[in-house]
DNA sequence: GTTGATATTTAGGTTACCCTAATATATAAA
DNA sequence: TTTATATATTAGGGTAACCTAAATATCAAC
């Protein structure tokens, strides 16, 4: 496996394919690449075996692919750890370094580390480490769009893709704040926060507020 | 770069590219890859400025090309001496994994991990770490090969190539080993040694040997 | 100085991963 | 139900990094 064909398999999950089918266009996006090269990838991840794809559809990973795509994930927090714990990274720099490291990792070395590391369960970003875990997250955490309106709620998690990280290190959103959302304008496709701490409105789009997770305080 | 042009580059600076050409045969047997592929790729090299090539002759690295492997190579052995001391892999383990991370290595991710080592002077093979010290290391350092009969040594250096520390690990050397050379005949290709702490006699191919470095003591 | 062994290059081909432009399909709107 | 828009595929192309087979250069031995 090519470190291209394992970003792909991991953006599918990511992108819910364990579950739903993924289309080619979000893919697409998020790895910043031409719609006919996924598609020629997609086939190309079937004959392999780790996809299913429907034409015109979109791609689900199959049991292979969710666990392939799994271990990496497993691996790319675990060096997210390492970074920020022990070489002082700041939280918002690991991602692109974990986005390399991941795919010279061996199950042998991924196993020492997470040991190394005294088993941590989640990652900066507040992703789950263990595999078990990582699907019970997947499925529990509840969007920041649908929170509910007036209810104080934690971030709990932030898809660390980069640019989705800038955006919140730009609007003050870190890991562990309570925030109330406040108001809902879908015309305008914002969101309107009031932050627990500070006290201070933010206001950030709904479409990027999808990529953060909230728990009930 | 790729990390196939930085092994190129690597192992060029290994083979003496530093200061000699190095024909393109050798190149191939080292990276186990067709002879064509090397005249390819040396000419890629030629028009990205890490190299000069002299068709028939052979390839020496320019100072950009030199300074680059160096990088490399002080990656790689940061990450041996991380693998060993923290992580527990064994001497014999690690030289594969760090082949890998060696590329995924960002120069910040390299002083980090160094500072985090403690500045580690040499990896666990007897490689210099600090790229001045490498080049002096490079230079001062005679073969096993170059030693005078009954005079004992201690082994500073092996160079580290996969192939290589199986055979020197089925012949119990270490580094910091003391050995006496007690006899060489060209013909059969062989050298004999006596093994310091142990006593023991032990032949190994002279071709081999090339690869063991030793000390005065 | 010719010969022969070895090293190197040239020629031609493959696969992986990327692209743009043009075409086809699916879906939402009118 | 036609039409417009978004999405996906097909067609055709490019570069990097590998290969084998055939041709050519080098160099040491005779
Ligand atoms: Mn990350
Ligand atoms: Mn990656
Ligand atoms: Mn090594
Ligand atoms: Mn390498």
């Amino acid at each position: 496996m090519s470190p291209t064909k394992e970003d792909y398999l991991k953006i599918l999950f990511e992108l819910g394919g364990r579950t739903e089918q993924v289309p080619n266009k979000e893919i697409a996006n998020r790895l910043s690449i031409s719609p006919p090269t996924v598609t020629e990838m997609m086939n190309s991840l079937v004959k392999a075996g780790w996809v299913v794809y429907t034409p015109y559809k979109g791609s689900k990973l199959t049991q292979e692919g969710t666990d392939y795509a799994k271990k990496l994930i497993r691996k790319h927090r675990l060096w997210e750890v390492f970074l920020v714990k022990h070489l002082g990274f700041n939280i918002n720099e690991v991602h692109p370094e974990a986005e390399l490291l991941e795919h010279s990792t061996s199950a042998e070395l991924a196993d020492r580390l997470e040991a190394y590391l005294e088993f941590p369960e989640y990652c900066p970003h507040g992703g789950a480490i263990s595999t078990d875990l990582m699907e019970e997250q997947e499925d529990m955490t509840v969007h920041l769009t649908e929170a509910v309106l007036g209810v104080p709620v934690r971030i709990s998690r932030i898809v660390d893709e980069d640019r989705l990280l800038r955006y919140f290190e730009n609007h003050d959103l870190k890991i562990g704040d309570r925030v109330t959302v406040t108001g809902r304008d879908s015309g305008l496709d914002l969101l309107t926060l009031n932050h627990g701490t500070t006290d201070k409105e933010i206001q950030i789009s709904q479409t990027i507020a999808q990529y953060l997770f909230v728990e009930h305080i």
